[in-house]
DNA sequence: AAGGTTCTTGCAACCGGTTGCCAAGGAGTC
DNA sequence: GACTCCTTGGCAACCGGTTGCAAGAACCTT
């Protein structure tokens, strides 16, 4: 059907080899031959089988992103940026989603490995030692954990999460609840890195938690209960689904509790009250991921990138 | 680095195509051998190469998915459907965003050509006489769309609109706005041809508009001028805007509007009031294109699959 | 025990390209 | 006009598997 090398070779009467030239090697071909094969291909509708390249040049022009969770919204944005800028670079970016599990984590990445240069992985629910292990097989790069060793790109949660509690200070709140995620999330981690280096707050912990909506909605009542004025919540699931307890509760947000979240997906930017929170720089985090699988010499490089406080409509001053 | 087929044919001193065998037509070796081999696989970690596979049987055992905006959050649920479909037939699935850009989802689709068995093009951007051009050189299944001889899956709008509008006719309104979405879309036509045979229903039309929030909260000032009591817009997004809109305005929701939208989205439900809205059947439409482009000896089979209404808190009677 | 089956396995060609090596031919030099 | 040097393009091996064919071994039949 499709066209091969071997149809255009016989079309223009040249030698196979000279067609692959053409095509990967143009100055080694002249001029007028390249332009016949060029002409020939073209009317036959000739594509360079990519697959077939890739087994003898070892080079696939594939990446792979997996992905959690697609439909948390935190990744998209990144996803985007990851294939535009591999675009850039002449590589596509192919997107697979775990649906959380690990074991499906695994077996993608095992599909996967003989089929891209490399892979993203973007907070990944498998375990350290495991990746390692993977990672004999085919280049990763880590979104969101640190892996000794291994390239990653990360985000200063904790520059946010102290962001974020400066600002509650500020409005006059003391009491402050912490609502994590997970257990071993890396966001978790650090806010808890944090609150241990907060002083003159009063932080109540409450974890670990389903990082949805959901988990937001479950927590609520003990957050009211235990007389904090603020809330800061895993992510913006959570805090829209805190926001939707309180509100049931006949709390009103901001006026008796302030909530922050973090990521800055859409449904906050749409939510009553519009959601304060901390942006995570997901478009910039896609856009490295992919520079440092391609310049993989950097071996284990690390980049860290800065997070930033939205201040929208769910904080306010402390009642007093 | 890897271990090939030979290393396992050396390491337990067979020839390769018996250790081939072994993985593809077990029954056709001896069973002492055949644990022989699989016992030095596993040994040597060795796992077939799928795109070397792919070269000789024609069959890559992976299909792609593409999609114009993985962020419209309509879009991963029936992604995340496709990929677990389609592991459970033990392909994988490969997702592609194409930045609502044309150009970029021809470039896709040919790069994917080699690569997959066949693609599902998700609400395509591309004329139907270039995807008709496209096919010749791999299957399609068509969702969103309806392209001659072309599989595909198609959401039931026309019955969805429908429904809606006799929720609204029930709670006593007459005069309803009809918001629609960009030009041509498959959406925006069903709607309209439910409109048209609308009896006993006053319909004030408005559009084309941006599919987004930003569209709905644009429209929303004229819609409140058109002296309806309802409105029926072209997706969730929109219906958002345009609460949004009505609010800045002083008009209440459902209280002196009642709005529905289409898709359900996840910021549907958070928001206050909760959107009603007519769900569509994202997740079956995932697994069902799956087994289309599977099936592919149904040719241009088209299933259509019905939507349902769900009532939340932006629909209400009609002021009087 | 001869002849016929059925199993098992090796051989080699092939999938669609890439690439090191080499020879033919043209251009340039003296 | 003979001798380099460079350009050009063919040859063939290879990437990692698959598969039709055939030969040898083991088993059955009568």
């Amino acid at each position: 059907m499709a066209a091969t090398i071997k149809d255009v070779a016989r079309a223009c009467g040249v030698h196979v080899s000279t067609v692959s030239r053409t095509f990967s090697a143009p100055h080694l071909v002249n001029p007028a031959t390249r332009s016949r094969v060029l002409a020939a291909a073209d009317d036959l509708g000739y594509r360079p089988n990519r697959a077939a390249r890739a087994l003898t040049t070892g080079r696939t022009y594939n990446m792979g992103l997996i992905v959690a969770d697609i439909s948390n919204p935190f990744f998209p944005p990144l996803i985007k940026a990851a294939q535009a800028q591999a675009r850039g670079r002449d590589y596509h970016v192919f997107v697979a989603d775990t649906d959380e599990d690990p074991r499906v984590e695994e077996e993608l990445i095992r599909t996967l490995t003989k089929q891209v240069d490399g892979v993203l992985l973007c907070s990944p629910r498998l375990s350290n030692k495991m990746i390692e292990r993977l990672a004999e097989d085919v280049p990763f790069v880590v979104v969101n954990r640190r892996i000794k060793g291994m390239p990653a790109v990360l985000m200063n949660v904790a520059q946010g999460a102290k962001l974020a509690l400066d600002h509650l200070a500020g409005l006059g709140h003391r009491r402050i609840a912490l609502v994590s995620g997970p257990i071993g999330s890396w966001t978790s981690n650090e806010m808890q890195g944090v609150a241990a280096e907060a002083t003159g707050l009063d932080l109540v912990f409450f974890g670990p938690n389903q990082p949805t909506e959901t988990g937001g909605l479950a927590v609520a009542p003990e957050v009211a209960a235990c007389g904090a004025t603020a809330v800061l919540a895993y992510n913006d699931l959570v805090a829209l689904g805190l926001v939707e307890g309180l509100s049931a509760m006949e709390i009103g947000v901001p006026d008796q509790i302030s909530v922050i979240g973090f990521d800055d997906i859409l449904p906050g930017r749409l939510n009553r009250p519009k959601l304060t929170t901390v942006a995570m720089p997901a478009v910039q985090a896609g856009r490295m991921a992919v520079d440092l699988l391609l310049q993989s010499g950097g071996e284990g490089a690390t980049v860290t990138l800065d997070t930033a406080l939205i201040v929208r409509e769910s904080t306010g001053r402390a009642q007093t």
